[in-house]
DNA sequence: ATTATCTATAGATCTATAGATAATGC
DNA sequence: ATTATCTATAGATCTATAGATAATGC
């Protein structure tokens, strides 16, 4: 039997060494992901991620890049607060705002890693969630509402705490869009 | 010059030993502390962690079971949320819950860690917190206002993110304690 | 004599690189 | 001929252990 060889692409590569970097970055945070573990499921060789990124840090900035323009251009203002939360409580969801907060949360203890992050992800969160309120500090409460969305992921999806990690999304979304209206409404 | 040898007192070692991983566990999260760097700041032989504490993990384990316990008998219940919020926005804070949370949030993705850990501080801090509600789901609540706090931990402390991470302790406290009123409040 | 402390190192990873191999395009 | 892919491995960690050394208590 001779050894297969990838299908030389080395757009189609790329492109999959970063889906695959996306995934494991999500479950398991940077430290715990190996260069090795996203080629294998890339399905491509362990050297050609250093070719075509550098180091496994390049790679972390580039799938962030990469995942941050793309997650919230499609939905307006006023519903973000209720799909972050629906997309953090679905149990299932793999699809847009749950994996940008995965890799936020998994990957808090990285240097590098918090630091592309939290540019990337968390401007263009606060951004949107700021433009619904008129208070005068209107982003230090966009940053408090993107905190309870990213503390709610927290405790449901990593620490899985009862009762708020079978809790009905649903409900849980009432309690908090309902609280958060006090949040932004409360102009002084 | 000879090489000193450390003062033989086991008590005093492991003591040493469980307060530089406290320390360390806190500051930089499970992976990212080597059982060398605990060693070192503790003053003593990396040698003998192992020989007191078995694993890496179980030395996690006992730093976690050690803290949990004395850090919250000392604050009454209607206090704990503005406690932990102002330990938690206060950067020189190395104290209390300030240490819980950074240990909780900087290991959120090492697995035996999250789960020691989330039993352990999150079931105290829960549990106090429900308290403050006779909602039905008090429980559940209860779990969404630590949320919160962690969530505020996170984007301050560790993704350091403006506005909030230099914002007005005492500003946040109120904006959050307002809020968190109405969650807690509001009965159906 | 007991046992706390230390030395030395095995064994397992993991990132990154150098250089060989082989598939495509001209 | 170019360059995408692969092999093999250097070099740096890091956890954990086995066994030597030396300080205390009887």
């Amino acid at each position: 039997m001779t050894r297969e060889t990838r299908k030389r692409d080395a757009a189609a590569t790329k492109a999959a060494l970063l889906d695959a970097a996306s995934e494991l970055f999500a479950e398991r945070g940077f430290d715990r992901t190996t260069v090795r573990d996203i080629a294998d499921r890339a399905g491509a060789n362990q050297a050609l991620l250093f070719r075509y990124f550098g180091t496994k840090d390049q790679l972390f900035e580039a799938v962030v890049a990469r995942n941050g323009r793309q997650q919230l251009a499609e939905t307006a203002p006023e519903k973000l607060l209720g799909a972050a939360l629906r997309s953090i409580l679905d149990p299932s969801g793999t699809g847009g705002a749950h994996r940008a907060m995965a890799t936020y949360l998994r990957s808090a203890a990285s240097d590098s890693a918090s630091t592309a992050i939290r540019r990337q992800i968390g401007d263009e969160y606060a951004r949107t969630l700021a433009t619904l309120t008129d208070a005068p500090d209107a982003d230090l409460r966009a940053d408090l509402v993107m905190a309870w969305v990213l503390g709610i992921g927290l405790v449901r999806g990593i620490a899985t705490r009862e009762p708020l990690a079978s809790a009905d999304p649903e409900h849980v979304c009432d309690l908090v869009i309902e609280a958060t209206k006090t949040l932004l409404e409360r102009t002084e």
